[in-house]
DNA sequence: TTGAAAGCGTTACCAG
DNA sequence: CTGGTAACGCTTTCAA
């Protein structure tokens, strides 16, 4: 078992040198069961652990139980700042039931998903937490489900797929970030959108437009969704997108997330416009960087650390068998900041 | 064992059905044992297989083997983008063995650590690989290796502790860092520092200071090491001096990483200096956001995914027992952006 | 309060 | 080529 030589001790070596028998040192190491023996007795065993430096071994004690207190938790990609404080969010809630996360990502690949399942299955997660689901990949996650495994939806939902979903709306996001651009007096409004197969997305550009037609406005210009929302995706349907509305660019941008918008930037920089003077930007998430470029990113804020907690908890709640009780909506907040300002006169 | 009270299916529910011996499936399904089996069986075993969608408990097969091919990865904090693409390095050596790697973050917390690490040792992990190691953490990580895992340092490596470590060369890239700055004619160098206990930032100061004395130089001014790298702490040390440096502030600043450098160019705007026209920056790391600062980060790269990868294989190469073969210094890399320029003529 | 024995799901060894 | 048996390290039931 370990990995240089030395013999791993084991409860045997430790109920050898207690001198009692291995059910007695296994009683006196359980939380639940140590009121059962003596204090001397037990006294004595925790000596000799401390002594020969015993761990118990948590596979093995596992395999008896039937459990292995461990969740599967992934995501699409954790180069994603978003997901640093998700994750500390779902081992936070872990950590208080004794779960640890397995954590992995998917790089937005399909087949690395299906790979990565079929892993956390043969490791016997107890639950898979995923912030990767595209809409393709729902058959998938309730196989696994079937098969016998937990799964909890978040960030990247999937409306009426009937599994545990910490909610959190999108829709309601895009109209925010929307609304604040016509508020400011833009008219000339375009959006760079990100995977249509991912629920979020498609929720935002939902709110953008249901805030555009309220207006009695429709979105300007065009740019195909971006294939996944990174860096440089944003960049280039950005100049993309300026390139199509020639003389007659946007006043502002709703850039779907904050890596698409560090993009959105540069590539506004690239063509000579500035930022908000020439083109606003609205973007979401509220990753950690948006408060530090130039200028710093009016964005939609995304909970993440809040939503990382409630999937624990949710993913928790459903391995120990108590079901039910549904997450509140987390609601999303305008971050205001210097990237979207009104227009200029002549604009 | 199942989360949601499906019976789970085990070899011996194979076995029954394909009408062999359990350890004729065992066999059947181990690579390295196929070929001892009649295809006819082994054919009628995969079906059945298939149709009840059996997988194997890793876990139990682990135990029987007295091995988990799981590799710990204990970084000190996931929000630092540096270790995305580190963790990806160590992901991508670590599956070609089929390993697998469990990855928390000690949040640079030394009681953390501890938890961690026994954690890990509960769960049996055949090797830690770690990029979270301060001074104070080498008694710690030697026993940890003298009780049977192996340790592998990188990033936060700890030289002369005897441990297996991915090395690379922070004192040069101090140096590079400072060496630019002289070239371009700066002659007052501040630098804003990382913690003392961890090596790459003492080194990174080393670098700086032997640059600075092949000058002629002494560095200008002083902030006290920040305790963690990172945004906030950065803008806060670069205040700090920035008030003590009084009416003759330095011309340049060498900010020991990227984290640290948004918040000194945050500090800077702050006081209403420009950058780079009144004060130059050089910082570390290369993390993706630092293309996208404004002005974009003059930085010295530290290549995280090789170094992720290069850990991932030592680990594995320990694991295994072909010790040895030293792993080659990955060099630092000045990146040249917008962040450093020469000094106006005044100053 | 403690001991004995069985078993969790798997693989290794020994027979045949 | 296949079957039986024991064992990995632990917990749990049953008895004492």
């Amino acid at each position: 078992m370990a990995g240089n030589g030395r013999p791993t001790v084991t409860i045997r070596d430790v109920a050898r040198a207690a001198n009692v028998h291995v059910s007695t040192v296994s009683r006196a190491l359980d939380p639940d069961k140590q009121r059962l023996i003596a204090e001397a007795t037990r006294n004595r065993i925790l000596e000799v652990v401390q002594e020969l430096g015993y761990r118990p071994h948590r596979g093995a004690s596992g395999l008896r139980r039937g459990q292995t207190r461990t969740i599967g938790v992934v995501v699409p990609d954790l180069g994603n700042p978003l997901y640093a404080p998700f994750l500390r969010g779902v081992a936070r809630a872990l950590d208080a039931a004794e779960f640890m996360p397995l954590v992995t990502d998917t790089e937005d690949d399909h087949d690395r998903l299906v790979r990565i399942l079929r892993h956390l299955e043969e490791r016997r997660v107890e639950a898979v937490i995923t912030t990767a689901a595209r809409e393709g990949d729902l058959a998938l996650l309730q196989e696994l489900r079937a098969a016998g495994t937990e799964v909890v939806l978040a960030v990247r939902t999937l409306s009426e797929s009937g599994l545990p979903t910490v909610p959190h709306d999108d829709v309601l996001g895009g109209r925010l970030a929307v609304e604040h651009l016509l508020e400011l007096g833009h008219r000339r409004i375009a959006q760079i959108r990100g995977p249509l197969d991912v629920e979020p997305f498609r929720a935002r550009s939902e709110g953008a437009e249901q805030a555009l037609a309220a207006a009695g406005l429709a979105e300007v210009g065009f740019a195909p969704p971006a294939t996944s929302p990174t860096v440089a995706e944003g960049e280039r349907h950005t100049l993309e997108l300026l390139a199509a509305c020639g003389d007659a660019p946007p006043t502002a941008l709703f850039v779907q997330n904050d890596l698409l918008a560090l993009g959105a930037l540069s590539a506004l920089r690239c063509r000579g416009l500035r930022c908000p003077e020439d083109v606003s930007v609205v973007s979401y998430n509220d990753a950690f960087f948006s408060a530090y470029t130039q200028p710093a990113l009016t964005t939609v804020r995304l909970p993440a650390y809040e939503i990382g907690f409630a999937a624990g908890r949710l993913a928790v709640r459903h391995v120990e068998g108590q079901d039910a009780d549904p997450v509140a909506s987390v609601a999303p907040q305008l971050v205001v900041r210097a990237s979207a300002a009104p227009p200029r006169d002549d604009a």
